[in-house]
DNA sequence: CTGAAAGCGCTTACAG
DNA sequence: CTGAAAGCGCTTACAG
């Protein structure tokens, strides 16, 4: 005989599917000692559902909506593919996933969509938005309606949600500090330009935090300088470095925190100083693995889109279902890369 | 209407279940003008078929072996805890996957092991073995009469198996030759003991390619010494690395690209050199989790064996299916990890 | 070459 | 508190 099935236990117990199903979904209004029987049943046959055909005949939809800020940043864009991505494979799954674009940076624009959200047909909700007073409440409106919600990339601490789904950005800050003082190393003593995209935004703080203790701790005696505020303007982000670069002659290396890669690598080249100064940044974007390739930029700190997705999904499904859910599972990992071990270009090395 | 099923194509096609399903999963025997009528529903309805229901209906099981070598390698021991999570997760999937040990470095039981498997109802095997003709022979036949074949973690290039599962290993030895140049900077043109499992052993063998390469490459003119061979036995390890530590006053890094770290951390402890000697290993292992803690390791070059087993069984699978599969999807990263990422003791980070 | 019917393992109204 | 029957979306013999 194979697996044993509902039908199995059902024999197996002396009672009819209807029952063992009421037991194995522990609803309520079955005998206690029915219960028993169809309980010794599984366990004496060794039964383990099918979940496949549990959620076919069930035909449950989970809703999910991602709120996501606009704007052209590569990470975003890899985000934003991952879930369609992830929106394929899981229509099987019974998850249906949207995005809804917010205004970057605007703090009222984001809490009219949630609000938005509140009315609409939805079963959960990642956020990924700036902290701020009036997202925090608009999160804690949503959860008191029964919406599960999820903080995504950067946290909110402060609000009701369920879970936060994105790396531990003082440990990433960390980890990008001990390699900046690593690679630094022959150099004793020198200054590192730090690069945030805004100095409000609670990922960029974590990150610098971490930055700080690892290269206080470090042996190169390096020293970073203030942060600079690229405001996702690859522009503003070459200007200011390139103008760091020209003011400090000793800096041996940049931490590039936030978005504006591109224009860190430029004022690197600009300044001759490709493949001299250290370059360490975050999120493996196409202009990432370029830089990498080309030798202006030495490590990448970063975190997987498709993973990021998935864990939300799975987070909000089991909210819904009021499911318990391994916390470990759902970590996210730091990623370091190099030259040497950058992955391929297909982007997801572990599939769906 | 929600999602369109195989009822509305019939309906729209004007014709059968039992047509729709020929034509939807390709079986001969349908006039070419009604192939084209289901195909014209399909599209005008974006129908995508429920891989789950089909499962469900189809009862295909799919029957995989491990061929694993024995001995108490932690390495071996996550991957075979990650083969039995798997095997848990996949009943559902209809995969069956069951674990044969084979005596270490013996090719002849190997072969009988492969040989055994012949005969046996295996749809599909992942052998991890060392390279020898024999081996190779018996995968071919295996081949030939019809069986899946995969290499895991360590490759047999000259046979027939369908795919390799693992990372590159000329590519992790590159990326632990650019640390070991990297975090050994401050000191200049030092020398780097090199343990490997066996010089026999292909993976070691491109570990060690890879590894002078970049340091060949290198900034620091770091010079690796021969390879020492710990063959598995940490007390050889230790003895073997603390012998060359003593006649060799200038090293300055340890490179562990097999088994052994244990020996290695005790003779490096035992040298009075933990934290000044730069040492690098493979396999995030438990031991490694606590040597890279404690300080004693620096950096530990991994490859996720979750990820190994679920590559492994979607590649077989596939290959039982004639289906085509995304290669790129299925590369197995090479993960840095530093005590500054590393990632919870749950293991996996990122579930099923 | 095509179709009606039963079934995969589970759940869901609806009766009782 | 419990059960018989229909159904989820797909596939599989078996007829024709």
């Amino acid at each position: 005989m194979g697996k044993p099935t509902v039908h199995d236990i059902a024999k197996e117990a002396g009672v009819s599917l209807a029952t063992v199903d009421r037991v194995l979904n522990e609803r309520p209004g079955v005998r206690d000692r029915t219960v028993q029987r169809v309980r010794a049943a599984v366990e004496r046959l060794g039964y383990v559902r099918d979940l496949h055909a549990a959620n076919l005949a069930r035909q449950r939809q989970y809703r999910f909506a991602f709120l996501l800020p606009e704007g052209d940043s590569q990470f975003l864009e890899m985000l934003r593919a991952a879930i369609a991505e992830a929106a394929g494979g899981l229509t099987t799954d019974r998850a249906l996933l949207t995005v809804r674009d917010v205004a970057l940076d605007d703090p009222l624009a984001l809490a009219r969509a949630l609000a938005a959200l509140e009315r609409a047909e939805v079963d959960g909700v990642a956020v990924m938005g700036t902290e701020t007073p009036m997202i925090r409440d608009a999160i804690d409106r949503l959860k008191a309606r029964g919406t599960a919600v999820v903080t995504l990339v950067t946290d909110q601490p402060q609000s009701h949600r369920d879970h936060f789904i994105g790396i531990d950005n003082v440990a990433a800050g960390r980890t990008a500090g001990k390699l900046m003082d690593r690679f630094c190393a022959p150099r004793q003593a020198g200054r590192v330009a730090v690069l945030v995209a805004s100095t409000y935004a609670r990922d960029m703080a974590e990150r610098r935090l971490g930055f700080d203790r690892a290269l206080a701790a470090g042996r190169t005696g390096l020293r970073a300088l203030p942060s600079l505020e690229g405001r996702n303007d690859p522009r503003r982000a070459e200007a200011l470095i390139a103008g760091t670069l020209a003011a400090h002659p000793d800096i041996v290396g940049v931490y590039c925190a936030g978005a504006g890669l591109r224009g860190v690598a430029r004022a690197v080249r600009a300044a001759g100083r490709a493949g001299d100064l250290t370059v360490i940044s975050h999120e493996l974007t196409p202009h990432a693995r370029a830089a990498l390739e080309e030798g202006v930029l030495d490590v990448v700190i970063s975190q997987n889109v498709g993973h990021l997705v998935r864990s939300a999904v799975r987070v909000l499904r089991a909210e819904c279902d009021g499911a318990p859910l391994i916390a470990s599972q759902e970590t996210i990992r730091i990623e370091i890369v190099l030259k040497e071990n950058l992955p391929g270009p297909a982007g997801e090395e572990e599939g769906p």
